[in-house]
DNA sequence: CCCTCGCGATATCTCCGGCATATCGTTGGG
DNA sequence: CCCAACGATATGCCGGAGATATCGCGAGGG
C-alpha cells in the first residue's frame, strides 16, 4: 500500500465521482479506477459502492478513510516537523550554568531565545563549573556556562567562548563595620571570617591570600552566590564573589571592591564541537545577535574549528 | 512523498546502516541511497548523518521519523479497521423498539450480539411502533422493533420479519377482585376502568370492544408496558397488554387471560432493504443463530428481495 | 606512513507499473 | 426506446524504482 492509494481514496470520497476526483488529482479517470481497485484488492474489502450516478464509501471505506486521512496528515507533518527541527524551532536545549551567570548574561539571552523559539523545551540547571563540564562531555547537557577553561579528558572536544569577566568583590551586612566603605584591602580580608563558594575556594581564589591560605580553610562554604549574600547579610562573615553579584538587589547587604583588584577567571560558555543540534545552532545565533562581542569571538572559533556546529549561520 | 520513503527511512534508522537496511527491505543498497536522497531533497533537510561506520539520524531526521512511524502505523490500521468494519465488528447499530420487545426477544439477541461484537456501539431507544418506523425510514435507526406491519410512504423499502406473537392479557393488583382468576371475559373488561397503551388503544385494541369503544375512550393511557403494570398495581384499573407482559416479575400484580383469546399483531423487526451496513448483517446473523424460526423467515425474505442486505451470510 | 577494508555515492541499464487514450457495459432518465 | 453519464476494461507508452558494477573516502592495522 502506498500513500498514493490513500490520496486517491480520500479524493474519491470527497468528490464522490471518479471523473472529478481524477481531475482534482491531475490524472485521468481510468488509472484512478485501477488504483482504487488495487487498493480494494489489497485490503480485501470493497471500500466504495459504485452507483450509476456516483460513488459512496461503504462502512469499510469510512473506517479506512478515517485512518487514511490521519496517515496523510502525519506524512505532511513529518516534512514540516523535520524542517522546523532543522531550523532549531523545536526540540530541547539543556543548559547547565553557575549561579552568577544567571545574574548577567543568561537572563537576556534566555528571554530572547524563549521568545524566538517558543517550542523548544528549555532545561536549565544550576551546576558548578567542573560538574557542568563533565555533564556536557557525557552528553547530558548541550551548553555549559562556567568559570575558567574546561580541563581534563575530552576538554579539547569542547568549544569554549568567554562571555564576560569580573573581579572579586566583598559583600557584607549593612550592620558590618565595612558597610560604608568603597574598598577593602585584601590583607584586611585575610583577618575576617569569610564566606565563599566551594568552587572558588578550591581553585581561583587561592592566590588571593598568597602563601597563607588559612583564611580560606576556616571560611564558611556556600554552594551558590545567593547563599553567600544571605550568609553575609546575617553577619556570618564577609562574603566574597564575582562583581556581577552586585546585581543582587537586597536591602540588607553592601558591596565593596577588593584592592588590589583581583580578576576572576572569565565566565565562559562551552558546547561540544561535534554537536550538530540545530537548536544549539539557533541558540548560538541568538547569543550572537544579543551580544556582538561574544558573537565575533564565536565566529573566530567556529571558523578555526574543523567540524563546526551545524550551519551555525 | 510516498509510503516507500517512510518505510525506507524507518528501516535505515533502525539498522543505522544502508546495506543492512536495504537487505531488510529486500532491495539493494544503491536504490536505498537514492530514495533517501530523494526524500531529503523533498523535505529540504538532511535527515541522516553519514559517518564512515554507519548512519545516524539528525535532529530533523528524528522529528521526521516520529511522524513517519505513526503514519505507517495508521496505514496498517487503515486496512485492519476496514476489514473489521466489513465484518461488522466495529461501527454502530441503532435499534428502536417498543417496551414489550425488551421483555422477550431482545434481551437474548442483544446479549449475544454484545458478546460477539463488543466494539459495536449499540444505541437503544424505546419508541412506539409508528415512531420507530418513521425513524427507520429517516435513517435515524438501523433496526425498528414494533407491532404490526409498517404502513405509509416508504414502507415498501423496508424488510420486515415477524419475531413472535402474543395475545391479550389483563393485569390487576393483587388486591383486585380478579386477582385470583385465571381468565376474564372480554365483556367483563368493558365494564372495568382500563389502563392501556396509547398505541394499542388507537389501533389494534379497538375490535376487542366491538361496536362500543367507550371503555377505551375513558381508559387511562400509558406510554409503556411497565407503566401499565405499575398503574394496575396501585389499583388505577385493569391493565391490558401483550402476554409477554407476564415476564414482568412484580409481587403486587396478577395476570389473567382474556377470553375469548384475542391475538395481538405480531411483534416484528424491520430494517431498510437498501441498508448495506455490515453491522446490520452481523446483527441479523446473530438473530438467525439465536432464533432459527426467525432466521428461516429472514432467509426467505432476503432471497425474494432484489437488493438484499450486504452479504447477509 | 601506506595499505586495505568497509561504507555510502554514482553511473548505467533494465523492466515493472502507473498513466493516457480509446472503447465498452450498464444504468437511469426523458 | 434511445441517450447521456459513469465506471470498467483494453492497450501502448514512458518514467522511475531497482539491480549490477564501480568509485570515493575515511578509519584502522601492519
Amino acid at each position: 500500500m502506498e500513500a498514493r492509494h490513500l490520496r486517491y481514496a480520500v479524493a474519491l470520497a470527497e468528490h464522490q465521482h471518479f471523473g472529478r476526483a481524477a481531475a482534482s488529482l491531475g490524472i485521468a479517470q481510468p488509472p484512478l479506477s485501477t488504483q482504487i481497485a488495487a487498493l480494494e484488492r489489497e485490503v480485501g474489502e470493497r471500500l466504495f459502492d459504485r452507483t450509476s450516478r456516483g460513488v459512496v464509501p461503504t462502512a469499510a471505506g469510512e473506517a479506512f478513510l478515517a485512518r487514511a486521512r490521519t496517515a496523510l496528515a502525519e506524512m505532511r507533518l513529518a516534512g514540516v516537523d523535520a524542517a522546523r527541527a532543522a531550523r532549531g524551532e523545536t526540540g530541547r536545549l539543556r543548559i547547565g550554568f553557575i549561579g552568577s551567570a544567571l545574574l548577567d548574561p543568561l537572563p537576556g539571552v534566555l528571554g530572547r531565545f524563549r521568545r524566538t523559539h517558543p517550542e523548544v523545551r528549555l532545561s536549565l540547571q544550576e551546576l558548578d563549573s567542573p560538574t557542568g563540564t563533565a555533564a556536557l562531555l557525557d552528553g547530558e547537557l548541550d551548553v555549559a556556562v562556567g568559570r575558567g577553561s574546561p580541563r581534563g579528558a575530552g576538554a579539547e572536544d569542547l568549544i569554549t567562548v568567554p562571555i564576560g569577566g569580573d573581579h572579586l568583590v566583598a559583600v557584607v551586612s549593612v550592620a558590618h563595620p565595612f558597610a560604608g566603605r568603597r574598598t577593602i584591602d585584601a590583607e584586611q580580608l585575610a583577618r575576617e571570617p569569610l564566606v565563599v563558594s566551594q568552587d572558588a575556594a578550591s581553585s581561583y581564589l587561592r592566590p588571593l591570600f598568597g602563601p597563607d591560605p588559612a583564611a580560606l580553610e576556616t571560611a564558611t562554604m556556600a554552594r551558590d552566590i545567593h547563599t553567600i549574600a544571605g550568609l553575609a547579610a546575617c553577619s556570618a562573615g564577609v562574603g566574597l564573589g564575582p562583581s556581577r553579584m552586585r546585581l543582587i538587589t537586597r536591602k540588607d547587604i553592601r558591596f565593596c571592591d577588593v584592592t588590589p583588584r583581583f580578576r576572576l577567571p572569565d565566565l565562559r560558555m562551552s558546547f561540544r564541537a561535534t554537536d550538530r543540534s540545530p537548536v544549539l545552532a539557533a541558540y548560538l545565533s541568538v547569543v550572537r545577535a544579543n551580544c556582538p562581542k561574544v558573537g565575533s569571538h564565536l565566529d573566530d572559533l567556529l571558523a578555526r574549528h574543523p567540524s563546526a556546529v551545524a550551519g551555525a549561520l
